[in-house]
DNA sequence: CTTTAATGTTTATGCTGTAAACATAGCAGC
DNA sequence: GCTGCTATGTTTACAGCATAAACATTAAAG
């Protein structure tokens, strides 16, 4: 049988022509619903239609395609963090870029998992010099005037906000909207 | 060949004696140098001296076995609350048991992760009824005097230091003493 | 003393990550 | 246009994992 389809129709033949960033997306998409412990890398070629040893070819391992996964993750937080500075008024910011931290993590819980589980191992660090850290940093500097209150105060407030994220994703404590405003209050925290 | 063995030694016969007891102690043990993820029911099985499937005998799976051994770390923890909030002087006490809440988690970062990855399903809650919370509610409602006031001191109180020890554990932040103190600072915190 | 229930072991199944050998196809140079 | 090289797939194989099922041993109860 001669193979006649010199037709339209992608045939998906043996190459499959961005294999990489196929894995990264169907991993993220995977990352959606499956606890981050569940992710097989087998299951991320399944659904690319892949062999599983496929994937050596684009990562040195597992680890690897992970860590593509949570650089993905990375983006996405810090891009969150700059559209909810940017739409607050500048009173509110810091509060709101906090506030935006624990929402994303609770819309996102394998993946914010992933990012923080897994940037260790690649020395990678999710507030490095990136804009987000720098805009805090900003803020922080504004309000307590010294360097050092206002690195204390950077720190504080990562800590918050990182702690009521996990607490809430491990169901510590109830994913409440209005907790998260709450706990995170202007008015109560970091006066000065 | 006749088994001369009447004698001491202990044969470690064909029953344990105390199993259930014998995989949480090594279970335990094995949390201290091995990492949450790599903690394997055979390697218990196997430190302990006794086949895989053993283990289904006092627990129904791995999930169970895990659940026991977070029960103690919920203990440990409590027990280290106690102390610190005990020694500490009363005006310091509430920052006290946030430091020793952290250095906790430094000293036991598999144990630690467990407890929180793992009570989640267990329905379980750290601060549930126990003696360190009742405590720390007390010394919100002396802080604030309001009982709204009380209870959003403590779940800040709590996101902050939880945050941190796992900021530290991730490598996110140097897991240095100093930052704790630094950090965890009554006269920065929380003022009314 | 015999039966029974508790608590072990062996064996087997299907999952996982990954190494090794083999297959296909697109591109380079003749 | 044919020939090979290299990139990128596949198949197969292996060890380790959780766990189910069948079998073995032994402590305790009648």
């Amino acid at each position: 049988m001669v193979t006649v389809s010199t037709s339209t129709a992608p045939v998906r033949s043996y190459h499959h022509g961005d294999l990489r960033s196929a894995l990264v997306e169907a991993g993220l998409k995977a990352l959606e619903t499956t606890p981050l412990n569940d992710l097989s890398l087998r299951q991320i070629a399944r659904d690319v239609g892949v062999s599983a040893t496929a994937v050596y070819r684009h990562f040195p391992d597992k680890a690897a395609l992970l860590s593509a996964l949570a650089a993905e993750g990375i983006a996405q937080m810090a891009q969150q963090q700059r559209d909810a500075a940017a739409t607050a008024a500048p009173a509110q910011a810091f509060a709101a870029t906090g506030r935006a931290y624990v929402r994303w993590a609770l819309a996102h819980p394998a993946l914010f998992r992933l990012v923080f589980g897994q940037c260790q191992e690649v020395g990678q660090t999710v507030f490095g010099d990136n804009d987000a850290a720098r805009m805090l940093r900003d803020y922080a500097q504004g309000i307590t005037g010294d360097e050092a209150g206002a690195q204390r105060l950077m720190l504080q407030a990562w800590s918050l906000v990182h702690g009521l994220a996990m607490l809430m994703l491990d169901g510590q404590l109830p994913a409440d909207d209005g907790l998260i405003d709450r706990v995170i209050d202007a008015e109560t925290l970091f006066r000065t």
